[in-house]
RNA sequence: GGCCCCGUCGUCUAGCGGUUAGGACACUGGCCUCUCACGUCGGUAACACGGGUUCAAGUCCCGUCGGGGUCGCCA
């Protein structure tokens, strides 16, 4: 079930919630019901469902449980400032001004809950054990604005009561919300949820993640050329454990998580860790499919200007970068000299292995590797062919394979020599390395 | 500051009274090798500190220190 909270007129736009439904689409976590999709339990935003606040907010204050409060914003900043001003380190709390106010005067009210003024709550988190709070920790905190829009504790408990919702799992820093929180689902005579906090993960100074911290939204690792699973993967597994497995499917994921095996203690965010999950994922054509690997990749090839490549191509190509590339855009970078017209040269790579010897050399290949007909490129055929000439030669297969790859890919690290003259193909091949064998004559 | 939570290599973590404290990433030495990778063998590196309890403590209890969360008519 996906439940909007766009309670916050503020903060939640189309395109915020946007980037919500779509982030977790594409993360490949879907929702049965929801907003847009409907469902039993519906309306699913929060704003489509402000009757029914008010309705459990009434019955609240018919019941004692809950009362209005005509204290203004600005009084409460006004006496809230006013304290700061005489004990900087002083907690403000509602001073309970109309706790026990008989008459009911016009103007705008909220509605403030009621909170015991001794005692203490305790209830088991799955994760954290057994955590109490003494209830004098509580003030008397809104249920509802004036306006009639409830706040976060109580729109996210009558929403959890009304759509039979059974565990609540979130971030740490929800923790306090806990304790007001099973307070209203009591006064609401209602059953309280199992509760499930997890450890937050945190920069590498240990403060809070934000935005100022670089890549931390999911449609940035997206467009950084991650797998969906393996972002999953590194997300899941930060906080919450399975023995020494730490590469895991979806399905895997699905099937192994447990509160039981999760941390509690917070973590850092470790860009470097994220990237060796992301090619390990990449490296397994079980967890990432060829396929899928060609479909995500072949729009980095695009956005490099290799406007040819096709799904197609790019899965013939793949196998001769599965160990290499460690993101979809890290393999489109990888595979791009196979789809130009001539290899991009770097001058340094010819200046090194491209010279009068290294041409000489080459255009013997390319003699030899001419004898060899279409119907015969084949890499053990290849590389057969490559032996040959140089026992022939008396050369050692060092004395031209740098060469051969900087006019092959124009670089002088690639993927296996002979992979990458399968891939070519028999005429790429041999015109590639004729222009090899130009540029060292040149030189 | 009040309240709550946390504390094993640099990082993610295993450990659930008796271990040479294990794995992974990172770093690093070797091997493999047509380059880069992959793979493989090895190395450096941790129980925050102090008290208890116990025959025995990383594991249980208390304290100290350190870190984090939160104190809104935000979520």
């Amino acid at each position: 079930m996906q439940r909007l909270a766009d309670t916050d007129r503020e903060r939640s736009t189309t395109e915020s919630e946007q980037i919500i439904f779509d982030s977790l689409r594409w993360l490949g976590i879907d929702w049965d019901e929801g907003p847009g999709v409907g469902g039993p339990y519906g309306p699913y935003t929060q704003m489509e469902r402000l009757p029914l606040y008010r309705e459990h907010a009434e019955r609240l204050v018919r019941e004692g449980r809950a009362y209005r409060c005509w204290c203004t914003r600005e009084e409460l900043q006004g006496q809230r400032e006013a304290l700061k001003a005489k004990d900087p380190k002083a907690e403000f709390r509602y001073p309970g001004t109309c706790r026990d106010r008989r008459d009911e005067p016009a103007g705008p009210s909220v509605v403030r809950f009621r909170t015991p003024t001794a005692g203490a709550l305790t209830y088991r988190d799955m994760v954290f054990g057994e955590v109490t709070t003494p209830n004098s920790a509580q003030q008397d905190f809104v249920l509802l604005r004036s306006d009639g829009i409830p706040l976060y504790n109580f729109g996210a408990v009558v929403d959890d009561v009304t759509m039979d919702i059974s565990i609540v799992a979130r971030g740490r820093d929800h923790m306090v919300n806990t304790p007001p929180q099973i307070m209203i689902y009591e006064a609401l005579g209602a059953r309280v949820p199992g509760f499930a906090h997890l450890p937050m993960m945190l920069n590498q100074k240990g403060a809070k993640l934000s935005k100022r911290d670089g890549a931390v939204g999911v449609f940035e690792y997206r467009d950084l050329g991650y797998a969906p699973d393996a972002v999953l993967n590194y997300l899941v597994r930060f906080g919450w454990s399975h023995g020494d497995q730490e590469v895991f499917s979806k399905a895997e994921l699905v099937q192994a998580f447990n509160w039981e095996a999760c941390g509690r203690g917070d973590g850092k965010f470790d860009a470097k860790k994220f990237l060796a999950i992301d090619h390990e994922h990449l490296k397994s054509a079980r967890l990432v499919p060829d396929d899928e690997y060609a479909r995500r990749t072949v729009p980095f090839l695009h956005a490099r200007g290799r406007t040819s490549a096709t799904e197609e191509a790019v899965k013939r190509a793949l196998y001769m970068i599965r160990e290499r590339a460690t993101t979809f855009a890290d393999a489109a970078l990888r595979l791009d000299f196979v789809f130009r017209d001539a290899p991009e040269v770097d001058p340094e790579a010819a200046r090194k292995f491209l010279g009068a010897e290294g041409a000489a050399r080459l255009a013997g290949l390319v003699l030899a590797l001419d004898g060899l007909d279409g119907s015969a490129w084949t890499e053990p055929a290849l590389e057969a062919c490559m032996s040959a000439f140089l026992a022939e030669k008396g050369l050692e297969i060092k004395d031209v394979a740098q060469a051969a790859r900087v006019a092959l890919t124009g670089k002088t690290a690639s993927p296996g020599l002979f992979q990458v003259m399968w891939v070519l193909g028999r005429d790429a091949t041999l015109a590639r390395l004729r222009a090899g064998v130009e540029l060292g004559q040149r030189a």
